[in-house]
DNA sequence: CGACATTCGCAACTGTGTAGCATCTATGGG
DNA sequence: CCCATAGATGCTACACAGTTGCGAATGTCG
């Protein structure tokens, strides 16, 4: 035994989690799962399909794959699924829902996601019979540097 | 002079305010404009694309005029476009704000919108040098109506 | 009436997401 | 370690909302 020490712990460690992960779904932790999921837990804010082609970078996925890959884990409920002002949709990890406990800005220039302080929004009461599914705070509008760049 | 009078006053009001509000941004009341805003005006909920078309019936507008007409609402300030769940565009009237004052929920299934009691919700402070352009809530689950059909 | 910019209608195109199906492979049992 | 096989992958083709280009038609102003 020489240098199997040589990668960083952090890395093989997130990797043994993600396997372990998927395999808890009862399917197979295949590389397009492994890679995409990786991909989701670096990343700072909700990705597009195409931003996560990019990413992926030379080794591309199929693309077609790479939207099974996606809902298959929004399915198995590691990842969310939203739908941003372009009408496409974006992922981000599930995770132990951190992000639960505060509303996001989405800019609308530069598409990246700031968490706020702000709380999230309380469900007002429902007419009788309704029955509510998701509730969200959709603020848009343009970041900081985004604002200060163009005009 | 007989029957000038058979029309209903008020469509022939509705119809010279329609011309009036196009007319009043500088642009032309052509029929396709005229049809549109009427509709949008009648319905009690925000529109797709497809919708409309099929509400217009047999004398369709051009599937592209048409989507150049809604265009040119929204672009002139008389119509709003929000993006619905199935990620399609829907078209309301911008009218006097009359649905500014309240929240509104989205029923997943049938794709309707309910105006609510609860005040919309107020815009909670951003960082420095951030600037919000929509603030919106929003809430989808299903109806009463729908949630008593299927299960 | 014209003149003429605006608007329309058609055809072709883009971008995002799906479906079918043959091929490949991760994984558990021998 | 190898094999069988359910389950994933990668094509190709397709669906659908929305956009672009351009020549023809028309609303509006004088
Ligand atoms: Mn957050
Ligand atoms: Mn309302
Ligand atoms: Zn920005
Ligand atoms: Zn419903």
């Amino acid at each position: 035994m020489m240098l199997p020490h040589a990668t960083p712990v952090e890395t093989a460690a997130e990797a043994e989690t993600a396997v372990l992960l998927i395999r808890r779904t009862g399917a197979r932790a295949t590389p397009a799962r492994l890679r995409v999921l990786r991909l989701l837990r670096a990343a700072p804010a909700a990705l597009t399909h195409h931003q996560i082609e990019q990413a992926l970078g030379d080794l591309a996925i199929d693309r077609v794959t790479l939207y099974r890959v996606l809902d298959w884990l929004v399915e198995s409920g590691l990842a969310r699924r939203t739908t941003d002002a372009q009408r496409t949709f974006r992922y981000s990890l599930a995770a132990g829902g951190e992000h639960a406990a505060h509303t996001h800005f989405r800019c609308e220039d530069c598409g990246r996601v700031f968490c706020l302080d702000a709380a999230p929004p309380v469900p007002p009461s429902l007419p009788e019979g309704f029955c509510l599914s998701r509730i969200e705070l959709d603020l848009c509008g343009r970041c900081a540097e985004c604002t200060g760049e163009r005009r």
